[in-house]
DNA sequence: CTAGGGTTAG
């Protein structure tokens, strides 16, 4: 027997349609499907409400939304709730194409759409899809008259940030009500994506001002926002408000407020949160391991990094970052490869950092396997990644590689065109750097201090003095950068090494702040490149008084007694330099092979080859002083009689570099050296007829800039 | 609408 109810075609009469309940409380897309065909049987497919809540139930997270799709598509007139409900279903499965298709037939359908229609269509929007339908929707927001809703607004904001468009996004929120909390949460969160964490903090001080009560969600973006300025009192203000409003402390709560405290060098406080914290995850330890990190004690980290069990990329990056900061680049490889054999895939963050390694390091080899690594394994290439490779290939001396990367790169930001014009002067093409200064101009790119650097450090190493004096005046004139002691100090170095030491001096007197030591030290520099000894002992006296352990000064200022042959003086300041017990940075050259880094130090006896480095060493020399190679010993400081002065020099770090890496390479493979100090007369005399006899091309990278020998002479023309 | 790591000089 058939109970009535089941069979009875639906009545006006009836209280309550049949079937709704079982759909409100259906548990799967098999029960929905059921239900639908029992629908259809039952002829209630035309029922409003039938239809909404099957439509609904196949747009959650239960449904489907091609069997949604279906449902809908059989529907005469679907309401603009209906509509609503799609393009909320696919921006929950990420389908942004589907929801911005849906939402156009809706208006081919002649459908209005309602406040409800845009915060669903442009929830579900990516960069991309905001980018190509952002600003367009924005006119429909107000062609239909929904621009004062405050729910459209906070869409609508948030679709800016998205874009990258903080000042549309603003000028909405600007014109808002302000009285919603999520208006301003959105507002913060978009100047998190783009890093302008200093209108968060101003902002936050308007909505206190105005009384709007802050959430949890509030209070996670302002503390994360003086993380990164390193604003406790702000950070602190933040933290009262999570008592006075009651608001619960969630896990993100805590370690939001860890991290502020951590990044504020307030390690006492970050570590009692942090303590406190019952389920500690991976993100609570990283604060505190970037807390350490950011006050320069590196070595506190290892001992909260390695209690935690699971490490994740972020902390493994945070870690490697952390030896970067101090440069310690070897001891972050080493970390790189541990991580690798952790099986934790670096992303592009992790990347980055060891470009950065690579690039200090000098170590190209590895620095390719890198670049191999992003292609193969897809990691996201970045504008970060593009500009960490362009800086590693030119810091190892690979310029046209670098350019490769540069033009290969879609997106190019101040940072990619600085990167490649200080990589072209560094490298010695001071033309190249500047041409690509004025392309970077006609991209309509503003440059900064930094590209200036680079810009007049160009005009340096090639001794184009009447550029870079105009370029200095432009800096202020075009751009309204008011030059800073680095500048100065690349004028000085330009006019000092053109021989123009008087007028170099005279924008030393003439500089509106205090001289530090980076510009006395062009002069000085200059002062040896043209033996300049009173002017020398003027200058070094200046740095001593500003830096009186400034070893190096003592070290150039003996260089250049030698130089002038004013050899009492020599004597006195070597003896000077005894008595007050300065030690003189060792002299270190690294050379990569193979992927390893090897590291030498004059005399060194340490590598396991160190007596074939020898033997080739003496070879090379009896090889050398047959095309004219004497030793010059005027550089030589730390010696005693003539002949361990030839032996201290015969054993410079950047020989036994040069040495080993004739004996471990091919013939005709390039040798590239990276010194820590100035590369020495001598060594720099023996590199050049090293490239020429052996016909191989040798490259040091020294403090300050590339030495390329090629066929017996150097790209720095022997001014250096 | 919510937490952690990355790029340029001296």
């Amino acid at each position: 027997m058939f109970s009535n109810s089941s069979i009875s075609p639906p009545s006006t009469l009836t209280q309550e349609t049949p079937l709704i309940s079982p759909i409100e409380t259906c548990e799967s897309m098999h029960q929905l499907k059921q239900i639908h065909s029992q629908t259809i049987k039952l002829g209630l497919l035309t029922n409003p409400t039938v239809q909404n809540k099957l439509v609904t139930f196949c747009c959650s997270e239960k449904g489907d939304m091609k069997y949604a799709c279906k449902v809908f598509r059989k529907i005469p007139r679907p309401s603009v709730f209906l509509w609503n409900t799609m393009i909320k279903g696919y921006s929950r499965i990420d389908s942004h194409k589907n929801g911005v298709l849906m939402y156009l037939d809706m208006l081919k359908s002649d459908v209005r759409p309602d406040n409800y229609t845009f915060p669903f269509l442009l929830k579900g929007f990516t960069r991309d899809i905001a980018v190509e339908f952002g600003k367009e929707l924005h006119c429909h927001v107000v062609k239909f008259g929904f621009d004062s809703s405050v729910f459209v607004q906070n869409a609508l904001i948030s679709t800016y940030c998205l874009c990258g468009e903080v000042d549309m996004a603003r000028g909405i929120f600007d014109v808002s009500c302000k009285d919603d909390v999520v208006t301003w949460n959105v507002i913060f969160s978009g100047y998190k994506r783009v890093k302008q964490f200093d209108e968060t903090r101003k902002l936050f001080g308007e909505m206190e001002r105005k009384g709007v009560l802050p959430t949890s969600v509030t209070i996670v973006l302002v503390l994360s926002a003086c993380a990164k300025l390193k604003d406790l009192d702000v950070g602190k203000r933040a933290h009262r408000y999570i008592k006075e409003c009651k608001i619960v402390p969630t896990l993100i709560l805590e370690n939001a407020l860890t991290d502020m405290y951590a990044a504020c060098g307030e390690m006492g406080f970050a570590l009692e949160i942090f303590g406190n914290i019952k389920n500690k995850d991976v993100i609570s330890w990283t604060a505190i391991v970037t807390g350490y990190i950011n006050r320069g004690q590196v070595d506190m980290a290892p001992q909260y990094f390695d209690q935690m069990p699971e490490r994740d990329y972020v902390l493994w990056t945070a870690m490697i970052d952390g030896y970067l900061r101090v440069n310690r680049f070897r001891e972050a490889l080493t970390l790189f490869r541990e991580m690798q054999t952790s099986n934790i895939r670096p992303d592009e963050f992790t990347i980055v950092s060891i470009l950065t390694a690579c690039a200090n390091l000098g170590a190209l080899e590895l620095g390719e396997w890198v670049k191999t690594y992003i292609d193969k394994n897809k990691v996201k290439n970045d504008i970060f990644v593009g500009n960490a490779l362009i800086d590693m290939y030119c810091k190892c001396g690979d310029v046209e590689k670098a350019q490769r990367v540069f033009w290969e790169m879609l997106r190019k930001d101040k940072f990619t065109w600085t990167a490649m014009i200080v990589g072209l002067a560094i490298n010695g093409h001071g033309d190249k750097a500047l041409d690509m200064f004025s392309q970077m101009l006609r991209a309509s790119i503003i440059p900064d201090e930094v590209t200036y650097v680079g810009v007049l450090s160009a005009c340096t190493h090639t001794g184009m003095v009447d550029e870079g004096r105009k370029y200095f005046a432009d800096m202020t004139i075009q751009h309204g950068i008011e030059p800073n002691e680095a500048h100065y100090g690349c004028m000085v170095d330009l006019l000092g090494r053109a021989g123009h030491l008087n007028e170099a001096l005279e924008v030393i007197k003439n500089m509106p702040m205090k001289p530090n030591s980076i510009v006395w030290g062009a002069l000085l520099g200059a002062c040896r490149v043209h033996r300049d000894a009173e002017m020398a002992e003027m200058a070094a006296k200046q740095i001593l008084e500003l830096d009186p352990d400034n070893e190096a000064v003592y070290v150039l200022l003996c260089n250049i007694y030698a130089a002038c042959n004013r050899w009492d003086n020599f004597r006195e300041l070597r003896q000077m330099i005894l008595d007050r017990g300065i030690k003189k940075t060792p002299g270190c050259s690294m050379i990569e092979m193979n992927g390893v880094v090897h590291e030498f130090v004059a005399g060194d006896k340490s590598h396991p080859q160190t007596k074939e480095i020898y033997l080739k060493l003496d070879e090379m020399t009896s090889d050398l002083k047959f095309v004219g190679y004497m030793p010059d010993i005027s550089e030589v400081f730390l010696d005693v009689g003539e002949e361990d002065k030839e032996r201290a020099v015969y054993q410079h770090s950047e020989k036994l570099a040069m040495a080993f890496g004739l004996i471990s390479s091919g013939p005709g493979v390039t040798i590239r050296i990276v010194k820590n100090l100035r590369m020495c007369v001598d060594c720099h005399r023996m590199a050049k007829l090293v490239s020429m006899v052996y016909d191989r091309e040798v490259i040091v990278r020294d403090k300050t800039r590339f030495h390329h020998f090629k066929h017996g002479s150097c790209s720095c023309k022997d001014y250096w």
